[in-house]
DNA sequence: TATTGTTATACTCTATAACTATA
DNA sequence: TATAGTTATAGAGTATAACAATA
């Protein structure tokens, strides 16, 4: 009952890394992505790209600028995202009227719904990786994440 | 006093992606990412290398099935790594007696001395980046993060 | 047969420099 | 002079397939 699989016994002494709160928080965000990918992979929409996709559901008429800034992209990367978007038809750029070097992004129909599917599985599989938790303990957990990004 | 930095206020709604555990996790996560190249960019050791280093120190003679299964990296990507490692003087590869298949990873002094500068960097980093929260919060938060992964 | 380490490779992610057109 | 968007590019990070040597 305490090895695991079929294979000898690593007996590894990782309890410095673990002291770590960068590690932990890593590894933690590893389980969400980890997860993410098993329940979105095939809808061809990656963490970032959700993101992005959210940000503009939310936001209409957002600029590529807003999003950048927002969740600390690099600009030249976004613009291949939103190009890759385009071209399946889930964004629509349009010009600015008060400013004629920015485009207003907007959700297609086929944009939205593809969102929504996302954010299903998100909850979905949110709420597995979260089971260790009690209810009381992830609500702690959301709000001291909250507070540590506050500044 | 609402506004930052001098440019137009994006006022971007991003509350709905803000709900979300493995966007907050991402992104605390990148807190510490973020602190850790400004800490210890310089010594050339990045995030991975450092787990891997202190890995390597804490279990002398630890093989690289062993470092790859403690920290869920690919196999070919840690061979890189070591060999980097071991072209810079910082780890020893010597023949298991017990498996010639296997090499027992061990720090040279060199090594021991870099894992303890970068250490201490990220130790002084660590408390900046948790400043926003209480010492009682933050050893709410190391629990919670412990009890997410403990599965 | 399965495992350890390795090579080759490819794809994703992220970052920087330099450009254009507008403000 | 600064900003929005873009192009090109490079470096990290991560993943898979296939192999040799050994268990």
């Amino acid at each position: 009952m305490s090895k695991k699989a079929g294979t000898t016994n690593l007996n590894v002494d990782d309890s410095y890394l673990q002291s770590l709160y960068g590690y932990r928080l890593r590894r933690a965000s590893l389980l969400f992505s980890t997860s993410y990918f098993e329940a979105a992979g095939e809808l061809g929409i990656r963490p970032v790209g959700f993101s992005v996709l959210s940000l503009i559901y939310h936001n209409p008429k957002i600029t590529a600028r807003a999003i950048c800034k927002t969740l600390a992209l690099q600009a030249p990367n976004l613009v291949k995202l939103i190009a890759e978007f385009d071209s399946r038809g889930l964004v629509e750029r349009k010009p600015l009227p008060e400013d004629a070097r920015a485009f207003g992004l907007t959700l297609t129909a086929r944009g939205k719904a593809i969102l929504k599917a996302v954010e299903s599985h998100v909850h979905d599989h949110q709420d597995t990786v979260l089971q260790p938790l009690s209810l009381k303990e992830q609500t702690q957990l959301h709000a001291l994440l909250g507070k540590l990004l506050s500044t």
